[in-house]
DNA sequence: TCTGGGGTCCTAGGACCC
DNA sequence: TCTGGGGTCCTAGGACCC
């Protein structure tokens, strides 16, 4: 099983945990006793290894067709309209088993009309193991499939909605592809009123080429221990805003707003919870870290109650700009040139003698208060040149 | 009995995704 | 002692514009 930052809780488990009954969220530390009792492996999350090996298969995927929409790190979407003489079973497949040869990473592939049938049909070829990684759903099969599928288990229906469906009436996914779509919308929006046009084959989601211009960027962690102190916390989101910084440039971007976040343990039974936001509208759109970061501080003075203990705190940077869409400001009487070489220099730095070489601000080398529990990570073995998988 | 018609922007809250 | 972190979209209501 994989475990999320902090080593909190559980993010993915093998076929074997689940069957052990072992739940997406569960918290770590309540299942130790079992875990051990099952001899249960168990990772830290790896970011970096699975942002590299994602990387890989996407590009391996862009081979077989042009129009590809990264949805998620370990999720695409592949247009395959013009490739139906090839057989889309057998094209599909031969997808699988490049992907399988050239990264080393089993997927498997689901074909339908739109967006939440490919959905579907990707999670009945996991659950089949005659399918061979591969399903398409088409014809008089379509109604079987679904009535196989429970609203829980389908894309765009959460824990609320699904809920107020059974009430309904409304248990698998064939029910929804016959329910009104207006009566949908007036209890679940648009969306779900999509979501029954999908289903019935009407494609309502456009695949999703290049990135749309991102909202926002976040970095929060929670520390490995809870803190009182507000100067270790600063220490903290000092780190976390030079990380936010290095994310804004590297996709060009100025931020106009910069937002500031703490919380307390909100299931702790010894104190109240408290979470609380502040942000502030920079003078400039800017992506020069010191600017953030002294905005930043400033926020988290005014934030932070004293006497709380703080398990978590974080940055958001909003009112993305492009870099090449930014208006000057006609009083503005700094060198922005001299501060974007600044910034260039210290990226590079960080690309070429690794993450976090140098600095903006002021903690030291040691191992900080705040850092992140990471007790069984795996090597980073494809971005980290001490971490290189030995073959011999 | 009767008070225009066409918009935008912002925020909070609620839902969802992996 | 210990419960993740990063996002998106939609709606209603209030305020404003000419």
């Amino acid at each position: 099983m994989v475990l999320s930052n902090n080593d909190g809780c559980i993010i993915a488990r093998s076929d074997e945990a689940k069957a052990l009954g072992f739940a997406m969220g569960d918290p770590y530390h309540l299942t130790q006793e079992k875990l051990t009792l099952h001899g249960v492996q168990v990772f830290s999350s790896n970011d970096a290894l699975y942002g590299d090996m994602s990387r890989r298969v996407m590009e391996t995927l862009r081979a077989f067709t042009p129009d590809v929409e990264i949805y998620s790190i370990d999720e695409a979407f592949l247009n395959l309209a013009g490739f139906e003489r090839w057989g889309l079973t057998d094209y599909a497949r031969l997808i699988r088993a490049t992907v399988r040869r050239d990264t080393g990473i089993p997927v498997s592939i689901g074909i339908g009309p739109t967006k939440n049938l490919a959905k579907i049909a990707n999670h009945l070829a996991k659950a089949d193991p005659e399918s061979g990684g591969v399903y398409k759903l088409a014809g008089a099969e379509v109604y079987e499939a679904l009535a196989r599928i429970e609203i829980r288990e389908v894309w765009g229906v959460g824990p609320r909605w699904a809920t107020w469906l059974e009430a309904q009436g409304i248990v698998t996914a064939l029910d929804v592809k016959r329910a009104d779509p207006k009566a949908i919308r007036r209890k679940m929006t648009v969306v779900g009123e999509r979501w029954v046009h999908e289903l019935n084959g009407r494609p309502c989601r456009p695949l999703e080429l290049g990135a749309p211009p991102r909202q926002g960027i976040t970095v929060s962690r929670s520390f490995g221990q809870t803190l009182t102190a507000l100067d270790p916390i600063k220490e903290a989101l000092v780190s976390f805003v030079g990380r936010a910084g290095e994310k804004l440039r590297r996709q060009g971007f100025m931020a106009g707003q910069d937002l500031v976040f703490v919380t307390t343990n909100r299931f702790s039974s010894t104190q109240p919870f408290y979470a609380n936001s502040t942000s502030v509208r920079l003078q400039y759109h800017t992506d020069f870290t010191p600017d953030l970061l002294e905005a930043a501080a400033h926020l988290l003075e005014t934030l932070c109650r004293p006497g709380f203990h703080y398990p978590t705190c974080g940055v958001m940077l909003l009112e993305l700009s492009p870099v090449t869409r930014v208006q000057a400001d006609l009083f503005d009487t700094r060198d922005r040139s001299r501060e974007a070489w600044l910034m260039r220099a210290l990226d590079s730095l960080n690309t070429v003698y690794g993450a976090r070489t140098v600095r903006v601000g002021n903690h030291g080398g040691k191992r900080p208060t705040w850092a992140m529990r990471q007790a069984f990570r795996s090597p980073r073995y494809t971005t980290n040149w001490r971490e290189l998988p030995v073959v011999r």
